[in-house]
DNA sequence: CTGAAAGCGCTTACAG
DNA sequence: CTGAAAGCGCTTACAG
């Protein structure tokens, strides 16, 4: 038992490769490599050999030479928004169809982040994801003085920082003012979330300014501070200390306007949709569920994976860095559900008012 | 721009301190080894220096000589599943804590695992947590070639394969039950999902055994086939098909029981507690929501994780393998909610009949 | 306690 | 088109 585990079965290596084809190292090594010189059916016979003998390069003594690892890195914050493990469920699927792996990284409190970040860059990732709210500043200076592109995915970089993969939040805001407006809302409120976020900047710039280009009052602002239910929830409950009629809603995303109903209803007995209409963002699968049937703004979900897998693609296998720093892609069109109803008065209502 | 990007911010290597140091590139080496033959200041001295000039020793080329990576490979399935996202998240924490780095392989379509795991394995991980479901054959098969050791999370492995930590699922199976009856729930009913899963068919096991003990009928069984949201859903629509009245229902799990208590009540307008009481299994953050109050077995995830880490530190630092291949953890208490109400009749109820 | 040397499993100029 | 050789950044017997 003084022997290492791991060495008890050995695993085949270019060596035993080499050998058991009467090749050399060398040529046995280019045979996995599209781009090399070699024969044709010498790469053939090599590959096939390689298959049965199950033998794959090791991609530590590899990337040791080479420089790439064909690692993303992933830093995650925030799995308790369903948004991101669906999100996370299609981009591995993805990049694996590429073969590319992902090393993860929780950042659950901000000052695990660094060390968090730390370690990942010690396997010097061809790439990180961000899928959080937030990358500490000193991560990202370690990131640029390591030469780690950053992609950050559902939020635009601060200072310009990396490449940005994102939706037109603003355009999705304004999209749900003029929904909203349309459907004869007149007393709009915003639910804000975590306020430095992009993300909820921006849903919050678009909505207000279509607001007021349609001539209505600016939408009040209540803020949940969080992307979570239980902010939402408290948001709701809040509503209690609103002093004007409030009748249509839009929520910085899906899960703070899950909140927000039943936080409503339990603090005010405010009913969805009766007196007041609720509208979402992302369109995350629980939108759809009966208990909540939320009206909402869908991420292009479609474009956006495809874009990260491109720009993952030409970071870890180009020397040259992509041009294009921000891919913003426009939202879905809004799926209207059951948290919205039409307040347009008919002649027949009338009566009411 | 003919260089490679990487090449430029060239990272600071052993030598480059050992140069700065004026010690031996061995000395320095052997600071970063707790165990290794060092003078205390000398360590101390490196150390510093090491943490000034930002120095990590590469995990490439440390893993191409000591065969261990302090990768932990992660395969997952079921991210619509909120217990697994929870999960994640402390279990990421907790393994970075240790100084483990998480790779992570999607196996979201059973004809994917094969490549994913594959993917996984050629990064030599010191060991696979399973969170999924399902574990292919020719993929078990690799780690055991491999000598990779599987540590099967909430799942009793099938053949005793690798390690298991999971809750006594059977045990919780049977305190359902009792809770059950002893609130005077009469004509009960398991919602089956998943019928390989050994959660599944453990639950089952310990809620009909304890059924019968206790002298009632065997529970009638309703089989929703997975652990998601909609197949709940699906079966509580199919209560309308069912002949004799259900007063209690255990689900196979959470996320199981939230869409059938919605599926009730979209199909034969059953409401929750009041006509039928309902109980899930694993306590996620939802459960507690407003919206769902479920009643619910909650998991013991303090010990699992304390097991996991302990486990994946034992593996992947010492050469001997772990002779516990088992931890299997009582449950939590039952956590009572609103979706259970009890049916003992008091005297005065006896009108009701 | 420290250093010189071998070697982990690869890739890639450099010759031929 | 193929092979011999150097070297990626580290660790670890082996001497001293």
């Amino acid at each position: 038992m003084r022997q290492r585990r791991k060495q008890d079965s050995r695993r085949v290596t270019v060596k035993d490769l080499a050998k058991d084809l009467g090749m050399s190292v060398s040529t046995v090594s280019r045979a996995f490599y599209p781009d090399a010189v070699i024969a044709e059916p010498t790469r053939k016979t090599v590959l096939e050999r390689a298959a049965e003998l199950g033998y794959r390069p090791n991609p530590f003594a590899q990337s040791l030479i080479t420089k790439r690892t064909q690692i993303a890195g992933m830093v995650v914050s925030d799995l308790t928004n369903p948004f991101y493990p669906e999100v996370m469920t299609q981009m591995l699927a993805r990049l694996q169809a590429v073969g590319m792996n992902v090393m993860l990284a929780a950042a659950n409190e901000p000052d695990q982040t660094d060390e968090a970040v730390d370690l990942l860059l010690s396997y010097q990732p061809d790439l990180l994801i961000v899928l959080a709210v937030t990358l500490s500043s000193h991560a990202w200076e370690k990131c640029e003085q390591g030469g780690t592109p950053c992609i950050f995915f559902n939020r635009l970089s601060a200072n310009g920082q990396g490449f940005g993969i994102s939706c037109d939040n603003e355009m999705g805001g304004r999209q749900v003012a003029d929904f909203l407006i349309d459907t004869g809302h007149r007393n709009l409120l915003y639910v804000s979330a975590f306020p430095d976020a992009s993300t909820n900047v921006e849903r919050y710039a678009g909505f207000r300014a279509r607001t007021i280009e349609r001539g209505l009052a600016e939408p009040e602002v209540l803020e949940a501070g969080l992307f979570t239910y239980e902010a939402g929830y408290q948001a709701g409950l809040n509503m209690a200390h609103l002093k004007g009629k409030i009748d249509g809603v839009f929520c910085a995303n899906d899960i703070v306007a899950i909140g927000f109903m039943e936080g409503a209803q339990a603090g005010s007995g405010l009913r969805v949709p009766d007196d007041l209409s609720v509208v979402g963002f992302d369109d995350i699968t629980m939108a759809g569920w009966p208990s909540h049937e939320l009206t909402t703004v869908p991420q292009p979900l479609e474009d956006m994976m495809e874009a990260i897998v491109g720009l993952a693609l030409e970071l870890s296998n180009s020397s040259a860095r992509p041009s294009q720093k921000i891919h913003c892609f426009a939202p879905g069109k809004m799926i209207i559900r059951n948290s919205t109803r039409s307040r347009v008065q008919t002649s027949k209502d009338l009566s009411y008012a």
